[in-house]
DNA sequence: GTCTATAGATTGATAGAC
DNA sequence: GTCTATCAATCTATAGAC
């Protein structure tokens, strides 16, 4: 690796932290080029020469760290159907569940310097930008509809519409939780809301697998 | 009343008519008073002459609906407490979350014009703006407060803790699925979204109940 | 590849005539 | 109360020297 390409990773990586960092404290439309160049030491030039513009550039923020947790996730959905057909039962919803929400919740841990990205996660669904939400959106669909199918087939009993909605609340609760976790320390005071994630994990699981079983 | 107040009144009215519409599609952010102006056939001025700034607007078309709303929910919640303690019971833990959410998700229909503010609160809780996020927490945390103490005497055998963490999925549900309803027709089709307030809270009561009462 | 300088557009807010 | 006109600040993006 010559010099050049050594400067130009660095510098690339530094917008995409300082990036990330930003858009997860303030959003899209709420930081601009020049508080991302300054807090990465690098030029205003340097977004456009290294992205083209900052849609691009929010792109590969998203991109970085989404397409190895969506990996991870996909790998543990697979996994739990295998696991389930091998023994010729139907997986177990918490498991299904579990297979989704633990590397999600994990990810802040398992990643550094992901931290911030969690925070930017927990607002994608309502970002008012199109942009933005249009992104996550791309590239959560395919695995919602992999869950959505494995749960199906782990409640053989209720119907696909049902389980359907029933999954979007538990996004819901997953998100939120996530962006209370990233934002709401000073809001909601005399409340701890900086856990841990295995906690995190403890806590929501049961709530979601109660929910998604009801009647 | 005479001619000259009637007048403010119906361009006061039409500005925050506008920037209802506008802040629920496009964000706080990503409206400008032009936009609003051009929308509520206003002269550009009109807004800093009747509220001030962005700012104050903002926080007059979140308390114009979010008051009364706030005072059902109250009410409701309040009358869950009385007639359980009429009974000498502890309260149904499905009627303090219906008293919560049925307003919620009923209040479109039964406010002709508030279709729009209904998206404007799915994006409340996660609005990259802090204005925002600031007037609706701080509209918020009071019912909140009364909606956790109310679950805390209907679920006597859980935490104090882990009920403020199963309301904060509950309410993540809920806002997810209000801002679902608003803005997803087009991203997840094939899939009916477009419900009545009935049909939703048939839907999600079901699965929050059951979720708070989990183990 | 990195820099300065700036174009070109848009913003929130205001001054002053009517 | 409503209007036009405009200020001052900010933004994304780019052109061109080094």
């Amino acid at each position: 690796m010559n010099k050049i390409s050594v400067h130009q990773a660095d510098t690339k990586e530094r917008i995409l932290d300082a990036a990330e960092y930003l858009f997860a404290m303030d959003g899209y439309r709420g930081t601009s080029l020049r508080e991302i160049t300054g807090r990465a030491t690098v030029n205003l030039a340097a977004v456009n020469y290294h992205f083209g513009s900052k849609k691009i550039l929010v792109e590969e923020v998203i991109k970085r760290r989404l397409l190895p947790l969506n990996n991870i996730r996909q790998q543990r959905l697979e996994q739990v159907k295998a696991v389930a057909q091998r023994k010729g039962k139907k997986p177990d919803i918490k498991s299904v569940l579990s297979a989704f929400i633990e590397p999600t919740l994990k990810f802040k841990e398992a990643n550094p310097g992901a931290e911030h990205f969690f925070t930017f996660i927990g607002r994608s669904f309502t970002d008012p930008d199109t942009t933005v939400r249009d992104v996550f959106m791309r590239y959560i669909k395919p695995l919602f509809m992999l869950l959505h199918e494995t749960a199906c087939s782990s409640l053989p009993d209720h119907s696909e519409d049902i389980i359907f909605w029933r999954l979007h609340f538990t996004l819901g609760a997953l998100f939120h939780t996530i962006h209370l976790c990233g934002h709401m320390k000073t809001e909601f005071i005399n409340r701890e809301v900086d856990m841990d994630a295995d906690s995190l994990i403890n806590l929501i699981v049961p709530y979601v697998t109660s929910g998604m079983k009801a009647k």
